[in-house]
DNA sequence: TCATTCCATATTGTCGACAATTTTGCAATC
DNA sequence: GATTGCAAAATTGTCGACAATATGGAATGA
C-alpha cells in the first residue's frame, strides 16, 4: 500500500536544503523531529542525523532540550561569508589553472550545459541546484578534501543567505559567467579565470540587499532607541 | 562501585581530538565504535554522534558501512589549509581592530597568561588545548557564527595537520607572538595586528615538514613508477 | 484584572535490541 | 602452494520505547 521506501539522510539533507533555498521554509521556523519523521517516512533517528548535518552546513541551529530552527543569517555574516569565499574560490580557481584533465574538462562543460537548459526552461529547483553545484564541482576538481568541504559550507550558507536576501526574482549566478570561468581554466589563463570568478561573485552578491535595516526584534534596547 | 557518570558528546570530542593532536592516535586507525561506548561507558549512540562531530571537523573520515578512521591530511590539504587560515585570521584580526570591549580585552590578555603558565610548567595538555584555544578566541570575540564556525574547523585540521607533520619537539604557537598580537588589537593597530599575525601563522608552518616525500600507498601505479 | 504556580501536553534526549553489511578464518579445490 | 567459496564473527545501521525537559494553559490568590 503506503510506500515503504525509506529516505536516505542525504536525501532528507537535500530536500531541506533545496526548502530552504527556494525560501519554502523561512528562517525561524522549527523543524519538529517527528513531524519529519512522518513526513519522511523514516524514524526520528535518521531525521535527527540529518538535522546534525544542516548544523553543520549552518543551515539550522541545534537548541538543547529546544530543537532545531532554520537559522537567519544576520547582514555581517552575510559578508564574512562572502569575504571568504572570495578567497577560497580565487584559491580553487589558481589551482585548477594549473591543469585539468580532459574529463574534468567535460564534466564541466557538460555541467554549464544543463545549467543552460534549466535556465532557458525556467525550472527553478534545478537552476538553484545546478547554480550552487557549479562552484562544488569546481572544487570537487582540485581533488582536496579541505577546499571541497569548506566550498560545500560557503555554498550552503551562500544559498541561505541569497534566500534571505536576494532582492530580485532572477536567480543569479547564470551560466554564461560560469562557461567564461571555465573557458579560462581549460586556456590555463590564471589572470583572466581569478578575474572573471572576482567579478562573478561581485556580481552575485551585488543582487544581495544587505543594507538593509537590521532586525532587532532580538535586541528590543536597541530596536526602541 | 562503577562510576555511573555519563560523558557528555562534547567531552567525548574533546578526548579524541586532544588524542589526535598529541599523537596518541594515528592517522588511519579505527575508531570502533562500541570499542569507544566501553571507554567512555555511554552507549553507542552517543558515540555516533561524537564521530559525526568529528567528521564535521576533518578529524575521522566514516566510511557507510565501514566505520570511522582517523583522518591523514596530504601534504597539499595541509598547505590549502594554512592558506585559507592566512586568509581567515586577517579577517578576523581586521574586524578586532576596529574596536573590542574592556571585557574582551581582559580575556584575551588573561588567556595568554594561562598560556604562559602552561609553557613555563610544560604540560603538554594544556599547551595544545590553550595555543589552538587563543585563535577560536580571537573569532569568538568576533561575535560572527560563520567565523568562529571557520575558525574551528581551521584549528582541528591545523591541530591534526601539526600531528602529522611536526618535525620538531617543541610546540609552537608561543605565547609571545600571542601576546603581541592582543597588544596590537588593543592599541587598533589594524596594520601592525595583520602584519604581525600573518608572520605568527608563517612561524607555525614553517615548523612542519610539508616537504615530505608523498605516501603513495593508495595509489599504486604512482608509487612503483 | 494581573501575576504566579502547578500540571498536562508536546518535544527532545537516551538507550538497548535487532537487522544488514562487511570482514575474517577455514577448508576445499585447482 | 595459491586461490576461491563459504560460513561465522564482528561491526555498523536502524528502529521503537522510555526518560528528561520545555511549553502552554488553567487554577489560584492578591
Amino acid at each position: 500500500m503506503s510506500d515503504q521506501t525509506g529516505v536516505s539522510v542525504q536525501q532528507i539533507v537535500e530536500k531541506v536544503w533545496l526548502s530552504i533555498a527556494e525560501r519554502r521554509l523561512r528562517p525561524g521556523v522549527q523543524l519538529k523531529e517527528e513531524q519529519m519523521a512522518t513526513i519522511f517516512n523514516v524514524s526520528r533517528a535518521r531525521i535527527r542525523q540529518a538535522l546534525a548535518l544542516l548544523q553543520r552546513d549552518g543551515l539550522v541551529a541545534i537548541i538543547p532540550n529546544r530543537g532545531a530552527f532554520v537559522c537567519k543569517p544576520s547582514v555581517e555574516e552575510a559578508r564574512d561569508v562572502f569575504f571568504v569565499r572570495r578567497t577560497v574560490e580565487r584559491c580553487v580557481v589558481e589551482r585548477l589553472c594549473k591543469g585539468v584533465s580532459k574529463a574534468d574538462i567535460k564534466r564541466l562543460r557538460d555541467h554549464v550545459a544543463k545549467e543552460r537548459i534549466a535556465n532557458t526552461q525556467d525550472i527553478t529547483t534545478d537552476i538553484i541546484k545546478l547554480s550552487g553545484g557549479f562552484h562544488l564541482l569546481l572544487a570537487e576538481t582540485v581533488g582536496s578534501d579541505f577546499l571541497f568541504a569548506t566550498m560545500r559550507d560557503l555554498i550552503a550558507r551562500s544559498s541561505l543567505i541569497t534566500a534571505v536576501y536576494r532582492n530580485t526574482n532572477r536567480f543569479n549566478c547564470g551560466p554564461d559567467e560560469h562557461a567564461e570561468i571555465v573557458e579560462a581554466i581549460v586556456g590555463n589563463d590564471a589572470d583572466r579565470a581569478t578575474h572573471l570568478m572576482a567579478h562573478h561573485l561581485e556580481h552575485v552578491e551585488s543582487e544581495l540587499d544587505l543594507t538593509e535595516i537590521r532586525d532587532l526584534s532580538h535586541d528590543l534596547r536597541a530596536a526602541l532607541a
